[in-house]
DNA sequence: AGAGCGCGCCTTTTT
DNA sequence: GGCGCGCTCT
């Protein structure tokens, strides 16, 4: 096709190495990317040329690590190739997976509304299993287990061929362990039966089904005419598989882009493998494979490249490439020595107030990055005093909050009423009577009549007043799901949160936590509003689906960095060094460089775990665009317990040449002073109960923008083009186009109050006040 | 069956 | 230091 004037005016912006990546369409091809060296763009302009060509975007296939990496992606390829963008598939292996086997189901004897199990459910259901094996559970650690299971389905070994695997069986035996192999199978069975699938599942079953079902594997191999593939270092055996399995037979076109650097592989705890990159060069090595390398960073200075460079080459394996950056050498890195975990908190919230003081940076252009969740603690707390605002990502969302699964589970009762976790977590909650006995009663018959918690529950003896109360329990269910084919997801929510008697036991609740967990309960109800009243189009080819069921499928894939940032945008963000990834900041504070806290005391008995911890360390380094600062305290309290470290030994691997001199450890005469005033606050916070507290509050759903008391919904002909209308949540827009069949009209319209002002509305849903 | 108390474990990292 | 689990008593 001639270059017509958008497709050259896109191309003109990249370097010679880039341009090549991204006009390399066919064939295999693999892109080395190092930090900041535009791989982003690399594949999202890509995607766009391959559409430009002529390719329907629903035939690309865009496998990303987060869902948010595919927003973007999307988002940035909509620039170029406008709304067709939505069409793509772009997502996660887990959500894109979830929604093929949601299709596929019946193939491999799984109904389409199949529960996820997440890693609590994993961890419960694990438990039980040892429990009926009558193991010793002080032995047969259920988080151990899982771990041991996941690693085997990530590695394609299915319970038989576990047994049959004289290498893990004595793996078990030397861990005191050697029926886990059992376990394995019991877990694998009951995930069926109840009509569950784990995490893990939504690959593994998916390559069965595209090992198994000629007439499937057939239908998505024909369909996907170009997979992409990011971040392809964090792709394990299985991930790779399916994508095999997709990609390479024969007459394939072998459309294949995988993009990756082996310096940045953080995952191999779960599996994922360098091999993998290795391993595709063998693979396609005979079709033509096609390798670039980006070497020029254009993110950060060369200060901070240099001191990554410098960092990664004390490990031994690596592809070999040269990073470079003619930014400008930069600022010096910073580097904190605090006596104790209060005050690095406290010197890190200070060097932020002077940052901002100093260069005009904005509280967005700051990162605070740990090597575990559990170091966020204090750095909040000296946020808050300083009068920062922050978010924290990660650690537990809002999804896996006590309160919040407890409503969850009901749900999960009525769309798959075999769910046995659901069961569990929703029988006696809140109490009504049935307890252990009564459970172990149910149990025992259900495996007696291979019949499912739910239906033995239906059968089973019990004493007169348990048994009315388990009646009681079965009629909430059984109402709600005769109703769930004609209501929308709120409606089967509302009702349940009520006759469950949930919301009645939270009300109860006068305490300030309980008040929490109520307000909780209801922003759940909200969210759950929100989604079926959402209007915008996602993904065109399918209609959109308000059902339950698809509600919980998508809440179950939810991490804590997906859930909306829709209120305050200036904010210090803090998160470990995994969730960074992919990200970058003017500022970047990387704390808590100790030995045995980074590298982790985990990882610090093999030379492959402080090679990935360096690597983690190099990952974390290259965010900062500007500013790095590096911080460590000698004694700190862990498990209650004041412990002391050593500098890190990464710290020494940083050239001395970047770092900025300080003279005379750095201690502020009125340090003590500030801390006594300081700790007077926070105990009167505590006393008076204004402590802060639930530190992502209620706000994640975006309140309207429009009085909704005053918003009168107008009948959706009334909306043509051109007209000005009022949405209850984007607030007032202008009608730019209206299409779609008689039955679904979809019209395009620009509130000008959005950063990104245009959205696709489906009128058969839409909340709009035509204005004039 | 449920409330209350003490013990022990936990902390890598995530879909 | 905090949460979850199990044991014991009612």
């Amino acid at each position: 096709m001639a270059a017509d004037p958008t497709t050259t005016s896109y191309l003109d912006s990249l370097n010679d190495v880039q341009r090549q990546a991204v006009t390399t369409t066919d064939g295999p091809v693999l892109v080395v990317a190092g930090p900041g060296s535009g791989k982003t763009r690399v594949l999202t302009f890509r995607i766009a040329h391959i559409i430009e060509q002529g390719t329907a975007p629903y035939e690309i296939l865009a496998l990303t690590f987060t869902n948010k990496a595919a927003r973007e992606m999307k988002a940035r390829i909509e620039t170029v190739v406008g709304k067709r963008a939505s069409y793509i598939w772009a997502g996660t292996f887990h959500s894109l997976f979830a929604r093929i086997l949601r299709v596929e189901a019946q193939h491999i004897g799984y109904p389409s509304n199949f529960t996820i199990y997440d890693t609590d459910d994993t961890k419960s259901l694990i438990g039980s299993i040892i429990r009926e094996m009558n193991l010793d559970k002080q032995v047969y650690g259920a988080n151990a287990i899982k771990n041991r299971i996941s690693s085997a389905k990530s590695s394609l070994i299915t319970p038989k061929l576990y047994e049959q695997n004289e290498e893990l069986l004595a793996q078990d035996k030397l861990a005191n362990m050697p029926l886990v192999y059992k376990i394995y199978a019991a877990y694998v069975g009951r995930c069926k039966q109840a009509g569950a699938m784990d995490f893990d599942d939504l690959l593994f079953r998916l390559y069965e089904l595209l090992q198994n079902v000629p007439e499937v594997v057939e239908k998505y191999r024909k369909k996907f005419k170009y997979v992409l593939v990011d971040e392809f270092q964090d792709t394990n055996t299985l991930q790779y598989a399916i994508i095999k399995r997709l990609v390479q037979y024969p007459q394939s076109p072998r459309n294949i882009c995988v993009v990756g650097d082996d310096a940045q592989s953080i995952y191999a705890f779960r599996g994922a493998t360098i091999q993998n990159i290795l391993d595709f060069e063998n693979d396609f090595g005979t079709f033509g494979i096609k390798t670039f390398k980006l070497e020029q960073n254009y993110r950060s200075t060369e200060n901070i490249v240099n001191t990554a460079n410098a960092v990664i080459s004390y490990n031994k394996r690596q592809i070999q490439k040269s990073i470079w950056s003619d930014k400008g050498v930069g600022d010096k890195i910073r580097i904190i020595k605090a006596v104790d975990d209060n005050e690095e908190g406290r010197r890190v919230a200070d060097t932020i107030l002077e940052q901002k003081n100093r260069y005009h940076l904005q509280n967005s252009d700051i990162a605070i990055l740990y090597r575990t969740n559990s170091q966020s603690r204090i750095f909040e707390e000296y946020l808050r005093r300083f009068n920062i605002l922050y978010r924290v990502y990660g650690g537990q969302s809002f999804y896996q909050r006590k309160e919040v699964k407890d409503l969850i589970a009901y749900l999960r009762m009525v769309v798959n009423p075999n769910d046995e976790e659901a069961f569990r977590r929703s029988i006696n909650h809140p109490k009504r009577g049935i307890g252990g006995t009564s459970v172990a009663k149910v149990t025992t018959l259900a495996r007696q009549e291979g019949l499912t918690l739910f239906e033995a529950l239906k059968h089973v003896a019990l004493p007169n007043r348990t048994r009315h109360a388990a009646d009681g329990y079965i009629h909430v269910i059984e109402k709600a799901q005769a109703k769930v084919d004609s209501a929308d997801a709120y409606e089967v929510a509302d009702m349940i949160a009520k006759s469950s008697g949930l919301t009645d036991m939270l009300r109860s609740d006068k305490s300030i936590e309980g008040m929490a967990r109520l307000e909780n309960h209801e922003a759940l109800l909200d969210g759950i509003k929100s989604f079926v009243e959402d209007d915008t189009v996602i993904d065109t080819d399918t209609l959109p689906d308000k059902s339950l069921a698809t509600y919980l499928q998508n809440i179950a894939l939810l991490t804590d960095a997906d859930e909306g940032d829709a209120t305050n945008t200036d904010v210090v963000t803090l998160m470990s060094v995994h969730a960074a990834k992919g990200l970058e900041y003017k500022s970047i504070f990387v704390v808590g460089l100790e030995e045995k806290l980074f590298p982790s005391w985990m990882s610090m008995d093999s030379l492959d775990g402080l090679d990935e911890e360096r690597r983690l360390f190099y990952v974390a380094i290259t965010r900062a665009e500007l500013y790095l600062t590096l911080s460590y305290a000698n004694t700190r309290y862990r498990y209650g317990k004041m412990v002391m470290n050593e500098p890190s030994r990464f710290l020494a691997e940083v050239p001395a040449d970047a770092v900025e001199n300080t003279t005379g450890g750095g201690r502020r005469s009125n340090d003590f002073e500030f801390d006594k005033v300081a700790r007077q606050r926070e105990h009167r916070a505590r006393v008076t109960g204004v402590a802060p507290r639930n530190r992502r509050g209620t706000a994640r759903f975006a309140a309207p923008k429009v009085d909704p008391a005053t918003f009168q919904p107008s009948p959706t002909d009334e909306v043509e083009v051109g007209r000005t209308v009022m949405h209850l949540k984007f607030g007032e827009g202008k009608v730019l186009h209206v299409d779609g069949g008689t039955d679904n009209r979809i019209a395009t319209i620009h509130f000008s109050e959005l950063p990104q002002p245009e959205k696709r509305i489906m009128l058969k849903f839409a909340k709009l006040q035509v204005l004039d």
